[in-house]
DNA sequence: CCGATTATGAAATTCATTTTCAATATACCG
DNA sequence: CGGTATATTGAAAATGAATTTCATAATCGG
């Protein structure tokens, strides 16, 4: 962790950067922090460390280590986006409808299957998401299945 | 086509709606325009058949649309939803970064390989989107590769 | 330490979408 | 048919996430 927040700390200054103290707290929020937060919720929890840094910081800084390829957006369609930090591997997502909880998988196997599509048609892909809704577990024991919306 | 808009006028009717010639005006509309239009082109094409529409009808009718299983929402993430008919088999999406056009493409093997890996997590799916963003063949031919943002 | 440049937070702005509201249109029922 | 309850409309206002602006503060390189 220490040697990640140095790492890019180093990558800052060498773009031309500055250091900072509130986007310092901000970054090692974000890593600290569950997977999947909102800018909202990161927020607030960097609030505890630091009364004073303003959300805009944090939106800025989310985008900083976006750039820097550190984090990664998410959208999961609830309004408001969600980040995740870019260290493992990728994976796509399962999101609960009810509970919200995220599981996150990989497969390999429609990995090579979405480079075949693209590649049949003529694409150069850069990036892809894939997201599967529905019910986890624990939310789709004891529930009907409910009606669309 | 017509077959199909009295069908929707029907089932509005049975759900205890009324019928409004801005609504037929914007679902003929819909079904009429390409697919994929965001809300500002479909007011701007619709407001050439009735110059009074406004685009809070839009909104709200392919809302209903959507509830009503005609239509189906995408968000390619450029700020602005964009609705397709869901007249047609579930499809994916390429999503060209530069052009803007979409690929709609079909694949049973990932949808196979995504239920099981939905089900190995004991997950109940209800939806799910799959798009992969690159460069269509054209865009890219001649561009070299581009930093990321 | 100086001067230049970057970062900050608050406030203002943007922009898509939703809500409110008063006016209008439509369906249902006698 | 006519009356009435109810749905629909469009404009304007409200919402809410994200971005921009701007004056101030912090940091770096020399």
């Amino acid at each position: 962790m220490k040697r990640l927040l140095e790492r890019i700390d180093r990558e800052i200054l060498a773009a031309g950067g500055k250091r900072s103290r509130s986007r310092a707290v901000v970054i090692e929020g974000f890593f600290r922090a569950r997977d999947h937060v909102t800018i909202e919720e990161l927020t607030r929890s960097v609030r505890e460390s630091d009364k004073g840094i303003g959300s805009v910081t944090v939106y800025r800084t989310l985008k900083l280590l976006e750039r820097l390829g550190y984090a990664k957006e998410l959208d999961f369609g609830e309004g408001a986006r969600r980040y995740e930090s870019n260290l493992s591997p990728h994976h796509d997502h399962l999101v609960c409808r009810r509970c919200g909880t995220v599981i996150e998988f990989e497969d390999r196997e429609i990995e090579n299957l979405q480079d075949l599509v693209t590649r049949r048609h003529g694409f150069h892909p850069t990036a892809h998401r894939l997201e599967i809704y529905g019910f986890c577990r624990k939310c789709a024991s004891g529930k009907s299945q409910g009606r669309i919306r």
